[in-house]
DNA sequence: AACAATCTTGACCACTTGGTCAAGAAATTT
DNA sequence: AAATTTCTTGACCAAGTGGTCAAGATTGTT
């Protein structure tokens, strides 16, 4: 037991120890929301005594933008996918997958997230006035001149990501409402591919790109 | 003074007071989440004190119920139009037209339904059950028969329906994220417009429905 | 005018919550 | 092994919360 991981730099057991409370504090705030999480909830869905969790993270807000952070981070990777795309079939298909991929595996943070959008980002407005912002812009660009190109109909490029984010993490977000209209039953995996297929088909064919193409197209220039 | 509304009721003046809380209501509601907002808070709003408050609606939650079942209302409402409708291109375009409106104008209630509903629907979860399920069967129905009328592609009606209210109510739920990336301004009448057309059109091609008829068909059996 | 019903309100209370603290237990370093 | 740093924890507290209550004000009724 002394011999496992001797290796771990002071920090390290601190980090492991961290991670494990954000993911508790990140269920706990996305199933109560900010205020209606307590300390003690989360403390015990981490498996350790509230004053410990505050010897960690000193008070809810400062655990909160930590979950946050998280959060945030991965939505913003989702979408690397992007940059590398030759065009919007490919862009824009890896990109809805990735969403629906991570509604579906860790709908937590997307819960998180649209709850504290929703009552006005009190607590991460800068987040969306500096990273999230440049984030846009910059695939809003890369959608105009995926237009200019001709590869798909015009449409404002804001309009375009709204509609992605919001179908996308639809499955994430009223995952409970979906379940209650599904005979409470959680989507199968069969399902969840007739959702992917019928969201990209419907959101290419609405744009105009055409489905040719079977195989990845062989860098051509 | 005394001469004005002396018709009233007894019960009418109570009711406008009710109706005068449960806006106030949905308002804080929205933006603090039902954990988060206060009975004074709600009473401040409302402009009487909180005792005050508690005497028309006893607890908390009560108040809150009452807020939903306005908003839930509303939201049926809305869909009205979907049986009226002839295809799918007036039903839906009205209904996208119809939920954006509400985006717009009262946001709020989305805002509490999606909060609610995030968190698992620990209140309403019988109106899921009931009214919902019931409702969303028959609009299914609806469209099933679009389908097999060869009026529009084929898709899980309930993928579709899932896709119009998350497009839709995005511009309610997520208004402060759209806003903060409209260069902290509320979209103007020119692009909410634009957002209306680009909506439709993106999702009235992506299901394969024609945009021939300018105008309303002139009832043909 | 007298009576009854409805409404209004400040003061109050029991309870929960985020956060503190001091004393001790483990782990590291010297 | 002694000293030092890091971590763990039960007990505690001040502040805020939903909700109560009893006394009064208003309105409606006879």
């Amino acid at each position: 037991m002394i011999l496992t991981t001797q290796r771990n730099q002071s920090g390290s057991k601190r980090k492991e120890k961290e991670a494990l409370i954000i993911t508790a504090a990140e269920k706990i705030f996305a199933d109560m929301g900010y205020a209606g999480a307590t300390m003690q909830q989360i403390a015990d869905a981490a498996g350790l005594p509230k004053a410990n969790l505050h010897y960690y993270f000193p008070t809810k807000e400062i655990l909160y933008r930590n979950v946050i952070d998280k959060i945030f981070n991965l939505w913003l990777e989702a979408a690397d996918i992007f940059d590398a795309a030759e065009g919007p079939k490919d862009g824009l298909s890896s990109y809805i997958d990735a969403k629906l991929e991570s509604s579906r595996h860790f709908p937590n943070g997307s819960k998180v997230w649209a709850n504290e959008v929703i009552q006005g980002a009190p607590i991460i407005q800068d987040y969306l006035e500096s990273k999230l912002t440049a984030w846009t812009h910059s695939k809003a660009e890369i959608i105009e001149m995926w237009i200019a190109k001709g590869l798909m109909d015009p449409i404002n490029p804001k309009t375009l990501l709204y509609f992605i984010w919001s179908a996308t993490q639809h499955y994430a977000d009223f995952q409970h409402q979906i379940r209650t209209l599904n005979t409470n039953l959680d989507l199968t995996e069969s399902q969840w591919i007739e959702v992917k297929e019928d969201i990209k088909k419907l959101i290419l064919k609405g744009l105009g790109v055409e489905p040719f193409s079977e195989y990845p197209t062989i860098s051509d220039e």
